[in-house]
RNA sequence: GGCGGUAUCGUCUAGGGGACUAGGACACAGCCCUCUCAAGGCUGGAACACGGGUUCGAAUCCCGUUACCGCUACCA
C-alpha cells in the first residue's frame, strides 16, 4: 500500500517505433485526465531501449501529436535509453540482495529446449535447478569470463493485486518462470527497465492497456525485492477495429496525425476517445475538456474493449464545431482556407464579422472542418459553375427560369437595405405576384447563386455572397439560359 | 497447450438482486420543422453468449461451457 502522503504520479511510457497511436493516445488521456483531476503530476517517458525500431521520427511523432491533442506534461521527458546504468544498478542490487542469480546457461540451449517443449505440445519453462551451480563452480566460470545472464528468483506463493478496473487478479507464482532481469551482454529487459524507471520516477499510479496484465506479478515482485512501495495498478481496455481484432493499419487510419490531418478537432478526438472504455456514468456524451477533466474518474472505467467507429467519431467532431465558441473555431479552419487558396490569413481577419458568420451557417452543416471549406469555397469566387444535375432538375424551362430569375434580379436590386428580413420580404411578395409557392423562386435562385442545389438558406446565401456578387450572378444565370 | 482477462442492441454504453415492459448515444427507417441540405424535435426496429446453481426474485451473485483478446522471449 502507498503512503497517502504521496503525490499522485502518473505517466505515459510509450515506445517510439511508429506514429502515435489511438489506443496509445487514449491511454495519455485518461493518465492525463487523472493527474489533472486529482492535482498530480501526468509524466512522459519515451521507452527507446530498442533501438533497431525506435526513431527520432517517431518521437517527433510522439510530441506532435501530444500537442496538437493539448496533452501537456510536467518536469522533462524521460528517455529510457539514458537510465541503463540505473537499470543495471537495480539488477545488480537484485543479484546481491539474493533476490536473482546468475544463469550461465548459454542462449541457445535454451532455444533449443523451447523448441523442443513446444514440440512435444507442452510450454517450456526455465527450470532454476539446471542453473544452480556450487561456490567453486561459479568462480570458477566467473574467471574464465563465460557471459551469464540474471534471472529474478520468483518465490513461492501467489501475487496480487486491486486493479482499479477489474479488481482483485491474483497469479500463482508457480506459473510465473524465473524470468531474465539483466541479458548475458548486461542489458536490461523490459520489465527491469519499466520497474526501474517508474520507481525512480516515483509514480503512484500505473495506468496503462490491458495487454500489461501478465507483466504485472513480475513487476510487483521486482518492486518487492527492490525495496520500494508498489504503485497501484489500473489496466485498461484495448481498441478494437470494426472486425474486433486489434486496430492495426488495416483498419484505416490509427495514428492521431491522421486525424488531424483528416479535419478533426482535437477536443472532439479527446471527447471521442476518452468515451471508449470509460462512461460518466449518465447519459452525458458531448463535453468540453474542463467538463472532462472535473467528470473523470476511474471508477467509470471499462473492463471491454472497444471497437473504434469512425462515424461516431465523426458525428462527435459535428457536435463540437456546433458547440464550439466561433473564436475558437475559427483559428482551427482558418489554416485550410489559406491552404485550399480561397484567402489569405489576411483577408480574413480584415473580414473577421462576414468570415465568423458564414462559418455559423456552414458548420451545422458539415462534420468535418475541411468540409466547411468545401462547402464555402464559392462564396470566394467570383463565377460560379453550374452544376449539370442542379442545371437539369431546377432550371428544367430555361425561358420560364430566366423570367422567373429575372424578375427576382430585379427584386433584389430594388431593396432598400441588403439584410434577410428585406430579402424575405421582397421574394414572398414577388411569388404572391407571380402567384407560385416560394419554393419556385429560390430553388432556382440557388442554383444561380451557388451552382448547387444545396446551400445554406437562400437569404443567409445572398447576404453572405453580397448584394454585388449576387446580381452579377443572376446576370451569368440569365445569360446561360438564353 | 498453460496462465490471465473479457462477455448487455450492428457499434459506444447505463445498470451492480426487486424501480427492467432493460435506459441513452451513434448508425438505420419513418414523421415533424422547412426554400434545398444539414442541424434540431418526435416515433420505430434492434441486446442481457449458453447451461447449471443460489434466492421468494438474477442482466446483476456463484460454477461450468463457449467465443474473443492478451501474455507465455536474454522483444517492448
Amino acid at each position: 500500500m502507498n503512503a497517502p502522503s504521496r503525490r499522485p504520479r502518473v505517466r505515459f511510457a510509450p515506445s517510439p517505433t511508429g506514429f502515435l497511436h489511438v489506443g496509445g493516445a487514449r491511454t495519455a488521456l485518461f493518465n492525463w485526465l487523472y493527474a489533472r483531476k486529482v492535482g498530480g503530476d501526468f509524466l512522459l517517458r519515451i521507452e527507446d531501449t530498442d533501438r533497431q525500431r525506435s526513431t527520432d521520427e517517431s518521437t517527433r511523432a510522439i510530441f506532435d501529436g501530444m500537442a496538437w491533442l493539448g496533452l501537456d506534461w510536467q518536469e522533462d521527458v524521460v528517455f529510457q535509453g539514458a537510465n541503463l546504468p540505473r537499470h543495471q544498478r537495480d539488477g545488480q542490487r537484485l543479484l546481491e540482495t539474493g533476490a536473482a542469480y546468475r544463469d550461465f546457461t548459454p542462449q541457445s540451449e535454451i532455444e533449443r529446449l523451447r523448441a523442443e517443449a513446444e514440440k512435444a505440445g507442452g510450454a517450456f519453462k526455465f527450470d532454476r535447478r539446471t542453473a544452480e551451480l556450487s561456490e567453486a563452480e561459479t568462480a570458477e566460470k566467473l574467471a574464465a569470463g563465460e557471459p551469464f545472464a540474471i534471472r529474478f528468483k520468483v518465490p513461492d506463493g501467489t501475487t496480487e493485486w486491486n486493479d482499479l478496473v477489474h479488481g482483485r487478479i491474483a497469479f500463482p507464482n508457480k506459473d510465473i518462470e524465473d524470468f531474465v532481469v539483466l541479458r548475458s551482454d548486461n542489458t536490461p529487459v523490459y520489465n527491469m527497465a519499466v520497474v526501474s524507471d517508474d520507481i525512480a520516477m516515483d509514480i503512484t499510479l500505473v495506468m496503462r492497456g490491458d495487454d500489461h496484465i501478465s507483466n504485472t506479478p513480475k513487476q510487483i515482485l521486482l518492486y518487492r525485492a527492490l525495496g520500494a512501495n508498489v504503485p497501484e495498478f489500473a489496466h485498461v481496455p484495448m481498441i478494437h477495429g470494426t472486425d474486433g481484432k486489434k486496430l492495426s493499419k488495416r483498419h484505416g487510419a490509427t495514428a492521431v496525425g491522421d486525424y488531424q490531418h483528416q479535419g478533426l478537432l482535437p477536443g472532439a478526438m479527446l471527447n471521442f476517445l476518452v468515451l471508449l472504455g470509460w462512461s460518466t456514468g449518465d447519459d452525458t456524451e458531448v463535453m468540453t475538456l474542463p467538463e472532462l477533466i472535473d467528470r473523470f474518474d476511474t471508477a467509470g472505467l471499462q473492463k471491454k474493449a472497444a471497437v473504434f467507429d469512425t462515424v461516431k467519431l465523426e458525428w462527435m467532431n459535428g457536435q463540437h464545431m456546433i458547440a464550439m465558441p466561433l473564436d475558437q473555431l475559427a483559428p482551427h479552419v482558418m489554416p485550410l482556407f489559406v491552404a485550399a487558396g480561397l484567402a489569405t490569413a489576411e483577408e480574413l481577419n480584415a473580414r473577421q464579422e462576414w468570415f465568423y458568420g458564414l462559418l455559423d451557417i456552414l458548420r451545422s452543416r458539415a462534420r468535418r472542418l475541411d468540409e466547411i471549406v468545401g462547402l464555402a469555397a464559392h462564396f470566394f469566387r467570383d463565377t460560379v459553375e453550374f452544376d449539370a444535375d442542379a442545371v437539369a432538375k431546377q432550371w428544367r424551362d430555361p425561358a420560364a427560369t430566366a423570367a422567373i430569375l429575372g424578375a427576382t434580379r430585379d427584386r433584389l436590386a430594388e431593396l432598400p437595405s441588403w439584410d434577410t428580413a428585406a430579402m424575405e420580404a421582397g421574394l414572398r411578395a414577388l411569388a404572391d405576384e407571380l402567384g407560385i409557392a416560394g419554393g419556385k423562386i429560390f430553388q432556382p435562385l440557388r442554383v444561380a447563386l451557388t451552382g448547387l442545389t444545396v446551400s445554406p438558406g437562400i437569404f443567409d446565401v445572398l447576404l453572405y455572397v453580397g448584394r454585388e456578387r449576387s446580381l452579377t450572378r443572376l446576370d451569368a444565370a440569365i445569360a446561360y439560359l438564353r
